[in-house]
DNA sequence: CGCCTATTTGATCTGATTCAAACAATGTGG
DNA sequence: CCACATTGTTTGAATCAGATCAAATAGGCG
């Protein structure tokens, strides 16, 4: 990112949720990454020993880091454990569109796997945990497990359709509803992996950076975010964003949450 | 599509450069396949020959017709032989955003392998003829070809790869430039297919559908098309788009095919 | 020719941007 | 522990890109 300080460094942890401590790296990987893939299909004995085998390097990235880079040829995919992540574009006035939000359990950058050369870039937003699985290791689990592949596939996918998603919000609906959808699709997510808890979750964004995913100035940001406070429906302050009123923000947002295609215990 | 007539029915025929005749439809859906594989990767003889085995029913559509509609659960794939499609999604308000635009050779709904309930539709904007795939077959094929799969697989990413262009489209920059890329991009993936010749290519569209694609009013769209038109970048009328001045267009629209994964000799 | 739809042009309105300044919150160094 | 620096948020005023409304013109087609 264009910013290289860590100054909300400590404002934030993803996970408060389990206390456990996990014996290694990979038991971490595996927990996050059946949490996800259990959000959106349901999984076979074979599957889920499958998604065992994805194991890799751990790294540790500051806030405002890049994963990967616009131009970059990456030989491995990142299994996002603890963080956030967004996947954004520079446009050559400066103005930036962020183009998703990552959470736990998410595997960004998957689509690396058959596409050489990054077209955008993909970057922390507070300090977050990787793990760097090498391309090498996704396709001989591929082989192995065809279903396994499958899955990904659908997980790539669904991502897909978050990003159509956006593009209608983008293009045909205004500031209000655009970003009570965004907040209705964040909480739906973290909620479906196990991350938000009544109603609240960590949502470590500034205004300007919610600005920069949904086409808004920070200005607008500020005085549309003061509405739909004032409206009753939401608090967003100190990385946290807690909603009052659901039916009241879907509503408004005219949300549907079924393009997430999440399972149905999970939504 | 909203509209059920069929007036600009023989306005359009796409592929007007082939004069050949084919023996059956599994030539010409190979060919077309062919030629759109071979437009994103290097093909092996052993993925040829896994391409030939796509085979399905040939459907004759008539314009603004849909091929599958939001909430649909389709059990085959459409390969797109003869014919424009689009892919689009309603607001409340009845406006409408087109998400992408799809030719000959395109297989827009092999998302429907691996997301069961359809969260748009898909619909004809002139008479097409489209070849339906049922997922049974896709999926043997995957089965004895899983490089197919990836062949697929790297498809349906490289959609996304537009869906993403889109969205900085969308949310970053403003009607000009909006509209100069996407026809930037549609004379570039035409090219690829073969389908354009001398700067030509057909693109039977109205300005009103061309605003639902940038998210813009068709009066809007009018006058930037006027604009575009003013500077000798290029000629828009009768369904049929020729870009005057590349370097010149390319240039106001910020345009970098690198985003479409096209194979070097396509680009 | 006459109908229907698409395009163009003009006038007005509005949602959102930009510019600017005040204010709040958080972190830093003395 | 306080003062200062920095970044983020809020509010106000001016401006603008694009929407909307409305009417005129142009193209195809039966």
């Amino acid at each position: 990112m264009p910013r290289g300080d860590d100054q909300r460094a400590n404002l934030h942890v993803v996970d408060k949720n389990d206390g456990e401590a996990f014996k290694n790296d990979g038991e971490l990987a595996h927990k996050r990454l059946l949490k996800k893939m259990e959000s959106i299909a349901n999984l076979s004995e074979e599957e889920r020993e499958g998604l065992r085998l994805i194991t890799g390097q751990r790294v540790q990235l500051r806030a405002y880091e890049d994963v990967v880079r616009e131009g970059d040829r990456p030989n491995s995919m990142c299994l996002l454990l603890d963080g956030f992540l967004c996947r954004y574009k520079v446009v050559e006035d400066g103005n930036r569109q962020i183009m998703a939000f990552y959470f736990p359990g998410d595997t960004p950058d998957a689509m690396s796997l058959f596409i050489d050369r990054m077209d955008h870039s993909l970057g922390t937003l507070v300090p977050s945990t990787i793990l760097r699985v090498p391309h090498q290791t996704m396709f001989e689990v591929f082989d192995q497990h065809p279903r396994v592949g499958h899955l990904f596939w659908r997980d790539t996918l669904i991502d897909a359709a978050v990003f159509r998603e956006w593009m209608v919000g983008l293009g045909r609906r205004e500031a209000y509803g655009r970003l009570a959808r965004l907040l209705c699709e964040v909480m739906t997510r973290m909620r479906a992996l196990g991350l938000a808890t009544d109603g609240t979750c960590e949502l470590p964004l500034t205004q300007a950076e919610l600005g920069d995913a949904t086409g808004l100035s920070n200005v607008h940001v500020s005085r549309t975010l003061g509405e739909l406070r004032n409206d009753n429906l939401l608090e967003f302050k100190g990385g946290s964003l807690t909603i009052l009123d659901w039916n009241g923000l879907a509503k408004a947002a005219d949300f549907d949450a079924s393009y997430l295609h999440l399972k149905a215990n999970a939504a």
